[in-house]
RNA sequence: GCGAAUGUGGUGAAGUGGUUAACACGCCAGAUUGUGGCUCUGGUAUUCGUGGGUUCGAUUCCCAUCAUUCGCCCCA
């Protein structure tokens, strides 16, 4: 048998449904924004990568996936999104476009050559935005929203936004003359890690997680402190243009980003889940004033931030929240006989072309099993097909919740079915779903056998966690959520 | 790159150095001569990730390998 690739993913079923409900989210707030969408290659020249994130940074040193084309051309699979938006943005010399700046999301996977573990695979989808060409901390701030927007939007509502500034030029370089002074004396004492960072840049050594006990980590010169009254004046303003935006968030002076590119605003966004380990960083981001000339373009200002759909939907399952996703369908017809069949098969047209959601029988199932399969498929409204009726220019149409069973005259079916349906709809929150999936304590002891009143697990049968609430849409497919 | 755990049917999951590998769910069929979801009955794995070794004999012991999962590093 075949298998993925190691620290790769099949998205199918109901996750692929949260998939796309998330999706549809984020193109929904981008046209708010008025960001448009933009479409780079998966892979880029690796020149792109190691100009662009800074050839120290461990992404690009150990966790690139690099091959060489039949041109023996070096390139590089993706590991993020912004190299590649801004060596599009030169290449395409948008910065000539009249509308600056240039607001662009992208949507799509990166790849990264690591150990995987929770809410971290080799292949992964990163949602990101990219505002070049305006150096106005407004711009800042917005993109700071974005992200925050979009987890209310979701109903994520334990979020925590980290800000921090790195300042200009002249500060990184009095901050980075600061921290050398400072870390001279201890170098011996700090990891190996540090050791090499010390050499290329010291300004992550802060962000080390096996030295961040010690005392003179703690003590080191902080990047705000060594900031110069333009930089300060800058922060002050996105902090300020922050809170007219809504955003609540806490400033961290020793939040550094693992990328070389970013200069003034870096920002974290977390969503305080249980569960969720140190892979709680939803998505981070910041300017980059510097990138564009890199990367041999004009002088450009940018901003952006990037995170990663995986964790975001992990993180939604955790707090349980319920998605407005469709898993049922309106009409499921039956049938028997091959005359009923083919008439099966023309409603089933009508009735689809009119916007209904239409299933039927496929596989030659006796009429017990399509009532059961129409269960399983959370079938509203059944049509039973029968010669003796069709005779009549009859159906039988049956409301699969409350049982009731009508014969519909053809002619009448379709206002019938419209009417019937609009008025489940209308059941309150609009979700076309039962209510009770936050709360139901299955008693079941670890196998749900019937799928009635308060138990609405859509496990098909087969959850075995008992652990009393156990929430699984997993749709059929239970492995160990948690 | 480092460390740990796991690998039995469609699913969850027992189990033992030795005839036909529990149990549950699911699925299929029948009881119910064209109406389900309850109940009952029957069916559903030449086989315990793969390769090698120890043994009279291994799913069970050992080694290797692959895969999965989790943690560290790093990162979204």
């Amino acid at each position: 048998m075949y298998t993925k690739p190691k620290g790769c993913y099949d998205i199918y079923g109901l996750d692929a449904k949260k998939w796309q409900y998330v999706n549809k989210v984020i193109d929904m707030l981008m046209e708010k924004y008025n960001y448009t969408f933009i479409r780079t290659p998966i892979f880029e020249s690796s020149e792109v990568f190691h100009r662009g994130m800074g050839d120290s940074t461990d992404v690009v040193r150990k966790e690139t996936y690099d091959f060489m084309d039949r041109g023996d051309r070096n390139m590089t699979l993706r590991p993020e999104g912004t190299a590649g938006v801004v060596r599009s943005y030169i290449e395409n010399k948008m910065y000539g476009d009249a509308t600056q700046p240039v607001k662009v999301y992208y949507n799509g996977t990166m790849y990264r050559y690591e150990r995987p573990q929770s809410g971290r695979d080799r292949e992964f989808t990163q949602f990101g935005v990219e505002a070049l060409g305006s150096d106005d901390p407004m711009v800042d701030a917005e993109v700071i929203s974005i992200p925050v927007n979009l987890f209310k939007m979701l109903g994520l509502k334990e979020i925590k936004v980290s800000i921090n500034s790195l300042g200009d030029k002249e500060s990184r370089d009095n901050h980075r003359e600061a921290l050398i002074k400072h870390f001279k004396p201890h170098l011996e004492e700090l990891c190996p890690d540090c050791k090499e960072r010390f050499a290329k840049n010291p300004l992550r050594i802060l962000d080390c997680k096996v030295d961040k006990d010690h005392t003179y980590l703690k003590d080191a010169p902080s990047t705000i402190d060594y900031l110069n009254e333009e930089s300060k004046e800058r922060f002050e303003k996105v902090k300020e243009y922050l809170a007219l935006l809504e955003v609540d968030y806490v400033v961290d002076p020793k939040l550094v980003r693992g990328l070389d590119y970013y200069n003034h605003t870096v920002f974290e966004i977390e969503a305080k889940v249980d569960g969720f380990g140190s892979n709680n960083v939803l998505g981070a981001g910041g300017r980059y004033n510097g990138l564009v000339t890199l990367l041999d373009g004009p002088e450009t200002a940018g901003m952006g931030f990037a995170m990663g759909i995986g964790r975001l939907i992990q993180a939604l399952e955790l707090e349980k929240i319920k998605l407005p996703i469709v898993d049922d369908i309106e009409i499921f017809i039956m049938y028997v006989s091959e005359t009923e069949k083919k008439y099966a098969m023309s409603l089933m047209q009508s009735l689809r072309m009119f916007g209904f959601r239409v299933e039927t029988e496929y596989t030659s199932r006796g009429l017990k099993g399509q009532f059961k399969q129409a269960d399983r498929l959370n079938s509203k409204l059944l049509i039973i097909l029968n010669d003796e009726d069709l005779k009549k220019d009859e159906v039988k149409v049956k409301n699969n919740k409350t049982k009731e069973e009508v014969s519909i005259g053809l002619d009448y079916l379709l206002y019938y079915l419209d009417e019937t349906l609009s008025i489940e709809d209308d059941h309150g929150c609009g979700c076309g779903e039962s209510h009770d999936e936050e709360e139901h304590s299955c008693e079941c002891g670890g196998h749900c056998h019937d799928k009635n009143e308060n138990h609405d697990c859509k496990c098909g049968g087969h959850c075995h966690e008992d652990d009393g609430d156990h929430n699984c849409d997993c749709d059929g497919n239970c492995h160990k959520e948690g």
